[in-house]
DNA sequence: CATAAGTCGAACAGGGTTGTTCGACTACCT
DNA sequence: AGGTAGTCGAACAACCCTGTTCGACTTATG
């Protein structure tokens, strides 16, 4: 149990099996999967969803929570990826957004009520930490707009960060449930969003 | 069992103890505020808020989900009642959504979470449909104001109805979370809307 | 190919929920 | 003042969930 060295280089017996990483990634796809349609799936669920054993789970996982939380992490980390991706620092403000907006909505969209479980299950303050680093990105090019004249000043901050939040999020569900047609999302979003923040 | 005649002149014995009115009131005053904090209320914590037993609920409501049933309508009653007040069939169309707006907000403010709550126990076409009836005067009072000139046609009528609806219960949760000031929330609202509205 | 690592199903304990039943008790109503 | 409608607490059954343990089985890996 203590070999430490095994050639491999490892130090305490952390490389797992080929057998069981493969597991691991479909643990966690199974679960982005079910969360994102179902925030109260259970274990059940996800282990059946991965076609696994309920218990094999727990072999990798020590409870349901660390695993939302794994799905959490990897979901956000994403997500700054995507935005970072429309270099949102880059061109004026209105089209550094919309660049945005439209690199970002099909990926709420996909992961739809992870967001829900993650509240659930986890503490408030946790879940918000978890997003500060993507919306930090928002807020910084909110507040460049505001500098630069293109934005709206009469507002705060945050609720204009809130306000793109929630409408990509509305728009992503509504797309979800089929009563907005997929090809248009990403213009109407632009047209409300750009209305709401542009200045004057 | 079968007097079907009293003196009263109730039909089937529906008059009950004033006893019993009385608490019925009260328990859906406190079922309505327990799901307002928490979606997940269960009965114990609505009998405990109501400051009556568990067994109590049950005499007068035959299962959690007709307790819930009963309180969204009675709460989407009341919501059309306000939103009615604010005749939004009157005056200029931008008027008229800010004052539906500044009477609607703290009403989804008080009830918080009690739609997650619903849309959590009751199927999701049963809470929709329960809400079209509020939701018709929003519809019309875009509509109107589509065909007055004073708000936007290029994006559909559904989705602005969408945005109203959404940002109303993104500011009213800020403000609960102690992130909106509480004075200044039907301001921002306004401008909000009126900005992601209005035509050009 | 042998062994250690990993999987799996069944079964368990512990906690929570919804509903129901019982008998004793209490408030109302006439 | 007495009969009845209503309340209440305790206890029950049934269900679902999380986590854990067991022993038997399969698979990777060296």
């Amino acid at each position: 149990m203590a070999h430490t060295t095994d050639r491999g280089g490892r130090k305490a017996g952390t490389r797992k099996r080929a057998d069981a990483e493969r597991n691991i990634v479909a643990i966690i796809a199974a679960a982005t999967e079910s969360f994102a349609r179902d925030p109260d799936a259970s274990m059940t669920d996800i282990a059946k969803a991965a076609g696994l054993g309920r218990v094999t789970l727990y072999a990798h996982f020590p409870s349901r929570e660390q695993l939302l939380r794994t799905v959490l992490a990897e979901t956000i980390a994403e997500s700054t990826r995507i935005i970072e991706a429309a270099s949102p620092a880059e061109g004026p403000p209105a089209e550094a957004l919309a660049r945005m907006i439209r690199s970002c909505w099909p990926l709420l969209s996909r992961f739809g009520s992870l967001h829900a479980a993650a509240q659930r299950a986890l503490p408030a303050d946790e879940v918000r930490r978890r997003h500060d680093r993507p919306m930090a990105h928002v807020e910084r090019l909110v507040a460049r707009g505001r500098a630069e004249g293109a934005f709206r000043t009469d507002l705060p901050v945050e609720w204009l960060v809130t306000t793109v939040y929630t409408l990509l999020h509305a728009a992503a569900d509504e797309a979800a449930a089929g009563r907005l047609a997929t090809e248009a999302v990403g213009e109407i979003l632009e047209k409300t969003l750009l209305a709401a923040l542009k200045s004057e």
